[in-house]
Order: C-alpha cells, then structure tokens, then sequence
RNA sequence: GCGCCCGUAGCUCAGUUGGAUAGAGCACCGGAUUUCUAAUCCGGAUGUCGCAGGUUCGAGUCCUGCCGGGCGCGCCA
C-alpha cells in the first residue's frame, strides 16, 4: 500500500463526511489535493494542503475548512494526530503499527517492491542512442545511452509496454564515405600501400579487419571496377559490420535494444512517401520560399521554390523543407516517415532522447508528430548535455581531428559497467556531468555505486552470519514477514521503514517526469540511512542487528534490514546495476 | 538577430511539478574503531536561490523583461 495515497483517499472521503454534515459544499474538485511527506520531519508523516486548495472553491477561510477536517481526520484508524499548522496545513502522524505494516508490503514484494501499474500496459517507444553506424562509440554517446536505457526499464517498472529502439542513420553521404574509407582498406589488405586516409573519409583502425573480411570473402572481384559498382555492396557490409560493433559496445554496457530501425528501409520500401502523403492528405504541404536564416546568410543562398511542411502551424518557428535542390529526400523528411512508422505500429507515446547539439531539433519534431496523429499522439524530445571527462583533476581534452576520442569500450573497461551506468545517474539529464576517473575507481563514499553497493553488502554479510551463527533461526523472506515487527522500536528503525515506503511514489514520479536520477539519488539517501543505523548499533550495543540472546528481537530487525536489501535491490534493477553480496 | 537549455553555500549539485525555517556531498575542524565489513558513522556554518517586476493565501519552482554561460540556427546527417 503506498501511504500516501491511501491518506489521499481517506481526506477525500472525509471531505465528503464533511460535505454531508452540510459544513462544506458538495462535489470539489480535488485535482490539487496534495499529500507528502513534509520537507521537515518534526511537522510529522504526511502533510495535506487539503483546506488551502479547497478554501477557493468552498468560499471559506482555510482555516475554517482545516479545523473540521483535521478533527475528523484525527479520528481514522492510524492516525495517532492531526494539527494544523502554517497558512492551513494538515500535518498528520500514523501510528508505528502502521510503519511496520509498509515494511511487510515490502517483504512480501521483494525485488518487485515498487512494481506499478500507472501506465496500465499503454505502449511507448523510447528512441536511444542512434549513432551514426561509422564506428565505434565513444564518451559522447553514453550519457544518452544510459539515460535511455534506464528510463526504459524505469518506464516497465510502472507499468508500460516499452519498446527500446535505434534509428540507424545509413542513408546520407556519411555512410558513403564509410563505404569509401572501407574500399581503400580492402585494397590495403589486397598489398596496396594507401598511404594516409584523405580528408572527409575514416581513418580509425577498426575498419581494416572490414577491408580484410572482404578481401578474404571476394579477393580481387572489387578492384578494378568504377564507384558505382562497388559502392552499394560496400556500404551495406560495411554498415553491417559498424552495427556488430555497435552491438557489442552496447552489449558492454548491458544494453539490448528490442528494434533497430533502418532509415536506407525508409527510402527503399517507400517508406517516406507513404509519411509525407499522410502529411499530405491533411493538406499540410505546399509548395513556397523560404526566407533565408537569420543572422549569418550563407554566401550561396538563393530564394527557390521548396516542397515545404507547415510546421510553423504546430509550434515550430518556420515551415521546414521536405526535398533537397536535386528532388531528393531531406533528412527530415525521413524522420517524418520515420515518426509516422511508430505511429503505424501504435505508439501514442514516443520519447526520443538526443544530444544537447540536437536542441534546435525538438520542435519540429514535436510538430510532425502532433500533425501526423491529429494531436493524439505525443513525443517527448529529452536531450543529455555534455560529459565531460576528468582525470587527475584535469580535463580529458579530446578531439575529432586527433582521433583521439575515449571509445565507450574504454570507459567500460578502465572502471566497470556498473560504475559507467550508475554515474552517469547522478546528475539530471539537462545538467553538464563531469565524469571523474579518479572519483569513479574509489572505493569510498565519494563513488556513489561503491556506497549503495556497500549497503547492499553489508545487509547480506548480516544474514549471513546469522545463517552461520544461529542456524535454528528462519531467515528467508517468507520467515522473516512473519517476525514480531513490534520489536522495532527505535525511532531510526521506523524512520528507515518510512523511507523505503516512499519508494514506490518516488518511482512513478521518477518515470512521470522521466527523471531517472532520481532513483540513483533515492537510493543514495536509504544506503546513508542505512549505513547509520548500523554505526548506531557500534554505539549502543542494543541497537545491534544480530542480539543473540534475544531472537525476536533479532528476526524484526533482519526483516527490517532484508527489505532495505529488497529496495535497493528494486533500484538498483532499474539502474541496471548488480546488487553486490560481498564487497 | 532568433530559438532551446542552464544560473541555488567556497566547489560539485539536489530540491517531492506552487508549500511551511531552501537541503546533501566535497573541502575545512573535532570526535567514534577490542566491529554485525570504520570501505562506515556522529558533531560543527555558510545563502540577495543571477537581477527587477508580476500572478496568489504562498514563488528556488509559474509569467514578463533584463544580465551572464552553454548549444543550435538554408537543401549536412
């Protein structure tokens, strides 16, 4: 049960008891009805803005409103007080009792603790990394890589059909110049001296065992043949070979995507006109000029009639070109074949996560995908600023031109997935993040996985010299919810429970604003908690976990901290990171 | 010139979508270790929430205008 919905429905029906009495009006409106915990523990458990929020609608002062209210709220079961405090605020207390009932919701969860079902198996598409498929993946695709992949998970948890998806973007010149890079590698490993890659092409080293899987599979049938034959093939194994690549670095990272899209698919099959006509059938395209961009013109602008969408009349700030000069198809107007492709497949809701450089991006695809589903669907663009790269307090200066990017694979390698995953969390997406090698291979407090870990650890270390130390004591989850949750007493025990009570609101909140953060930040906070309570038992010996001369006593506080051990366990899934057992 | 994002303690950042006296970590000082893993914990203080208006019972949060920083701005992808 989440407390704080179920004290919502408790002052609704109250408020209703109140209506009948005839001491307010009948039939509010409750949308604003707020019940949290208070910013301030000492003003209690929950607190309601009840009386503040009707005090509008009813005609009255608030504290005419709060004064009935909080009488009658009083009287509920669990509820030990209600005072009204500040302006007309309700601050209630519940009873321990009913503490120590939330911790045997969470018993009874287990891992799943958290587990939601506000979405209601509504699908959505969650669009995540997209790398150009012409090499490797570095630093700068991570960030977005995490963030999606964890929102992901965070979106199942409460309760949508997710389906995790990479636009492969294999139709522009980039993919040429791949095709390129990789026919000179081939003739290098047919005994050709290339010399240096020229300028615009690739010159990283990972597509020479390309080159070479194509002279090993085709010798010498390429070679002295025009582009134009070979180009196709080409580009497709090529291609091919970056998506294995991707793949894998991806895989190191423990992401699995459920889709990769294909943009060259588009083109193929169709695809875009079958978008742009849906477009077009809403009388959304015309033909017109556009006026040329602000701020520096282009030397070699010239006025010309365009195949234009309206996307000024859904938000965006100008029409935006379909066809480039030579009829063919813009980039753009593949991503409105593309958006229209996961509205054909159902998704109402689709969430694209982009680079900052992508920020000028959003409106126009917001527009495209308002003007495609008759404002019935809705994308949310969510774009990842920067990271950047610390090592011995200086700045990891790398550079396109150098070549001297840090790949993905690197990052992995040197300080672990879990480590990549978690720290990347620990900023909000739309801040800069500064990536700490040295914070990263610390084994302290100041590696923020290392610290939950540790918790985690440690709780597993109890139980298991309770295991070793008294055997004839039932420590399986099924025993310990049936342990005598009376005997937790202190007030740090039952501020514990509470925390972890919060844990399933902070989880819908969390994906209702798809902030993932938040869940790395939530379980920092309860291993802190955690970690004091048991520095607490160094001090006073009768605060210890383990009481061998009292068991009762014991088996409450192993199911307290066992579900400590299941929350952290419930987020740290979302994360994507292990729940370590030993440290 | 225009659009988007950001501006909170000395530093790095949270801030429950409008709630009460704005919070953590780092750094600095002091304390706890015959341990259930001290890889941890406890105590100590600092604010013009960039500036100025507005909206209302109430603003770090919403609106407007400035200031400062980042990103972007024709058919590239």
């Amino acid at each position: 049960m989440d407390p704080y919905a179920y004290i919502r429905e408790q002052i609704i029906a109250s408020v209703g008891a109140l209506a009948d009495a005839g001491i307010v009006p009948s039939n509010m409106d409750f949308a604003n009805l707020a019940v949290e915990a208070p910013r301030d523990p000492s003003h209690g458990d929950v607190a309601t803005n009840a009386a503040l929020v009707l005090t509008k609608q009813a005609g009255m002062k608030p504290r005419d409103i709060a004064a009935p209210l909080a009488e009658r709220l009083a009287g509920l079961e669990h509820v030990t007080a209600a005072d009204i405090a500040g302006p007309g605020f309700i601050n209630l207390r519940l009873s321990d009792d009913f503490w120590r009932a939330r911790l045997g919701d969470v018993l009874a969860a287990g891992p799943g603790y958290g587990d939601s079902t506000q979405a209601n198996g509504a699908k959505i598409n969650v669009e995540y990394v997209s790398a150009n498929p012409t090499g490797p993946l570095h630093v700068g695709h991570v960030r977005g890589a995490v963030y999606g992949d964890v929102l992901a998970n965070l979106l199942s948890k409460v309760g949508y059909d997710v389906c995790k998806e990479y636009y492969i973007n294999d139709a522009g010149s980039q993919v040429d110049e791949l095709a390129r890079s990789v026919h000179l590698r081939y003739r290098e490993a047919l005994g050709e001296d290339i010399g240096a890659m020229p300028e615009g092409l690739y010159p990283g080293d990972y597509l020479i065992p390309v080159g070479q899987a194509i002279a090993a599979r085709d010798g010498d049938d390429w070679l002295n043949r025009a582009e134009t034959e070979w180009l196709a093939e080409f580009r497709s194994f090529s291609v091919d070979a970056m998506m294995d690549l991707v793949r894998a670095d991806l895989a190191s990272l423990g992401i699995e995507q459920d889709v990769f899209f294909s943009e060259e698919g588009l083109h193929n099959e169709g695809g875009i006109t079958s978008g742009v006509d849906s477009l077009a059938g809403k009388g959304l395209i015309y033909t017109g000029v556009l006026e040329p961009p602000k701020g520096k013109t282009p030397e070699d602008w010239e006025p010309r009639p365009q195949t234009l969408f309206k996307a000024s009349e859904f938000g965006d700030d100008v029409d935006r070109p379909l066809k480039k000069s030579d009829g063919a198809w813009t980039y753009f107007a593949a991503d409105v074949a593309y958006h229209h492709d996961k509205l054909q497949r159902g998704y109402l809701q689709m969430v694209d996560v982009l680079g900052a450089d992508h920020g000028g991006y959003v409106k126009r695809l917001k527009a495209v995908v308002k003007a495609l589903s008759d404002d019935q669907g809705s994308l949310d663009v969510r774009l990842c600023q920067m990271v950047r790269l610390l090592r011995g307090g200086e700045v990891v200066v790398m550079s396109k031109r150098a070549g001297n990017f840090v790949t993905l694979r690197e990052l992995v390698e040197e300080v672990g997935r879990d480590v990549v995953r978690f720290m990347m969390l620990t900023r909000k997406n739309d801040a800069p993040l500064d990536f700490d090698f040295d914070a990263a291979r610390e084994q302290s407090k100041d590696n923020p996985v290392f610290y939950v870990q540790y918790a985690h650890a440690r709780i597993c270390s109890v139980l298991r010299r309770v295991a070793d130390e008294l055997p004839e004591l039932a420590v399986e989850p099924e025993n310990l919810a049936g342990a005598d949750l009376a005997r937790l007493t202190d007030s740090a025990e039952i501020d514990l429970i509470k925390q972890m009570a919060a844990w399933p609101r902070a989880v819908e909140a969390a994906a209702q604003a798809r902030e993932p953060h938040r869940i790395a930040f939530y379980l920092n906070e309860l291993a802190s908690s955690f970690h004091a309570l048991w520095n607490k038992g160094n001090a006073e010996p009768n605060l210890r976990f383990i009481m061998a001369a009292d068991q009762p006593t014991t088996q409450a506080r192993l199911a307290l901290i066992k579900g400590v051990a299941f929350v952290l366990a419930s987020g740290l899934a979302i994360i994507g990171v292990e729940p370590a057992e030993t440290m």
